[in-house]
DNA sequence: CTGTTAGCGCATTCAC
DNA sequence: GTGAATGCGCTAACAG
């Protein structure tokens, strides 16, 4: 493997001079500069990341922290990170997190000692507490970036990408309402998850425009799991007066709420219309034609590698807010109430 | 941040005497290593990772090569290598091939030179070309161990975990046999992917173990995309004499089939039996509630890196091969035929 | 703009 | 068993 002083032995120049050919180039003399570049590429060199991490340089790693990379949406953010990050010469290194607050702290520590030189956060299904924002504002402290992303974090002070959550949740619940329905549950998340917020606040905004009463016996916020869905749809179902329609959170809860649909021979959308946030295309199948918010998940994992880079050539850059549009795609599974 | 400095002044020892008490312990004086341990625990004393790699030793990397993070299979395979490794104090690199040959030798390089210490690569969709071959052989020459995941590599040098497919399909081609089917199709992978041979050829065992003619107009072999996937299944149907069931490679082609058939009003399984290999738990679905082999794809990760910390400890042992068990589901897609 | 020099923290070799 | 010395390849500070 070629170094530093084969480089600058083939191009007759110092060996510091090669080095701020590479991290410097503005301070070369173009013409040097080139030769500097052919007797690399001729020699194939490859800086030493060690060498280059001790020395204090740039280790072009970053840290991904998501709750679990078998869902699929924390797949495909990982897949837009790594993507925009590799065009830029940056690896990803993903861990899991469970959710867990304090192992998210505890693997922030050990990737920073790997030398990640930044960090996106995703924290998804779970909020952040005191303590993990602590730690995070602390990281910043010490220069280490971090970006959230696809979760609107209440905090002026770090870069975030998100999307629209609130506005799509009233849009969808608008047109359940447009459609005529009056009784629409809401099944989200516990409402300590940040990330659920924004969709319950669209459920209730929509119903206050629509001058619709909101019973709180119709809001169901529970963990994302199929059995614990469909036990709340079945406590949903054994109201007095049961919804005509469902919000659901999420993909997951879809299809955990037409698993029970169909084991308890309701129909969807005949019997009960379901709408739903959808982050895997789910909206793109035929069985069943979801209606629903398709959320542009790859590209907030593009946005938020995107940010981190930016921050890494310009730390005194102001906060960074993304935003990402979703789009409404209106299937099969919402009609209106009998 | 501590440093052996601080470790060896706080223990009174030498610089060089801490160092043997991490790694090679059996060096040092019983007394003297534990008050370098309790130095080291009061200091919080984490090794640099950068000097340990310039300086030859361990970095605590591995590769993990796979075709694209978002597919449900190699997300699982991911999971189950990240605990496994991080119960070792591993961390894993994920970076997705997209399913190139060439890619993943660029790939192969690039987190070389990062220092991981070991790869583990995912096949899945594609084959392994002779270059790919030959840049693992390499790597293995350079005392860089790999382990191929997930995959029936038919090379006795290298580690691989991989499950039984070939007696997964055959089970379940015989199950449809046994319900009465005659004109099974086959809709699996182009047949240069060895991952596909395996059912393949399971298949066609079955068959010829149960004196049935092998139409091999029934047999699809088409890129794993929906699209593909609907137009094979539409020429399949257009046959004189149509298949009345149908085997899917995996969870992808099965969806796509009942895409196909809800589309053309098919009843599934009235009209027509499907049974499916699947990555994802599928088959605990109630809509629909799938027959067929589920695969232990998280257990295949970690075996994987398990194998690979194997061979990190000891370079010498023999070639490891795992193959690991399916369980068969039977649930509702397949019938007797009418 | 270019060349010289001094560490970064660790693993290892060699004396003791 | 232990301690001093060397160098891994690079960056950054400094002097020219």
């Amino acid at each position: 493997m070629a170094t530093i002083k084969d480089v600058a032995e083939r191009a007759q120049v110092a060996k510091s001079t090669v080095s701020y050919a590479f991290n410097k180039p503005h301070k070369v003399n173009a013409e040097t500069l080139e030769r500097i570049l052919a007797a690399a590429k001729e020699l194939n060199y490859q800086p030493n990341v060690f060498a280059q991490g001790l020395a204090g340089g740039k280790t072009q790693m970053v840290g991904l922290l998501a709750p679990d990379i078998r869902y699929p949406f924390n797949a495909n953010v990982a897949r837009g990170i790594e993507d925009k990050l590799r065009e830029a010469g940056y690896i990803a290194i993903t861990a899991s997190t469970d959710g867990d607050p304090d192992q998210t702290i505890t693997l922030l520590g050990q990737l920073r000692r790997r030398g990640v030189s930044g960090f996106i956060l995703v924290p998804s299904f779970y909020g952040i507490t005191r303590e993990l924002e602590r730690a995070m504002i602390a990281l910043r402290a010490s220069n280490v970036p971090i970006v959230i992303s696809g979760y609107h974090a209440d905090d002026e002070r770090i870069d975030q990408v998100s999307y629209r959550a609130q506005t799509g949740t009233r849009e969808l619940v608008n047109y359940l309402i447009k459609l005529g329905h009056r009784d629409i549950a809401y099944i989200g998340a516990r409402n300590t998850q940040a990330a659920a917020l924004d969709r319950l606040f669209g459920y209730q905004e929509s119903l206050f425009q629509n001058d619709l009463p909101l019973r709180p016996e119709l809001i169901v916020e529970t963990d994302v799991k199929p059995d614990q869905i469909k036990a709340a749809m079945g406590q949903l179902m054994a109201l007095s007066i049961p919804p005509t329609a469902i919000f659901a959170l999420n993909d997951v809860v879809a299809f955990a709420v037409l698993d029970f649909c169909q084991q308890k021979g309701l129909r969807v959308p005949e019997d009960i219309s379901l709408v739903t946030f959808d982050y895997q295309a789910l909206v793109q199948r035929e069985t069943p034609r979801l209606t629903g918010v398709v959320v542009p998940v790859y590209e907030v994992g593009r946005q938020s590698a995107e940010l981190l880079l930016n921050r890494f050539d310009n730390p005194d850059l102001p906060t960074q807010h993304v935003s990402l549009p979703y789009s409404f795609v209106e299937r099969d599974t919402a009609v209106a109430p009998k």
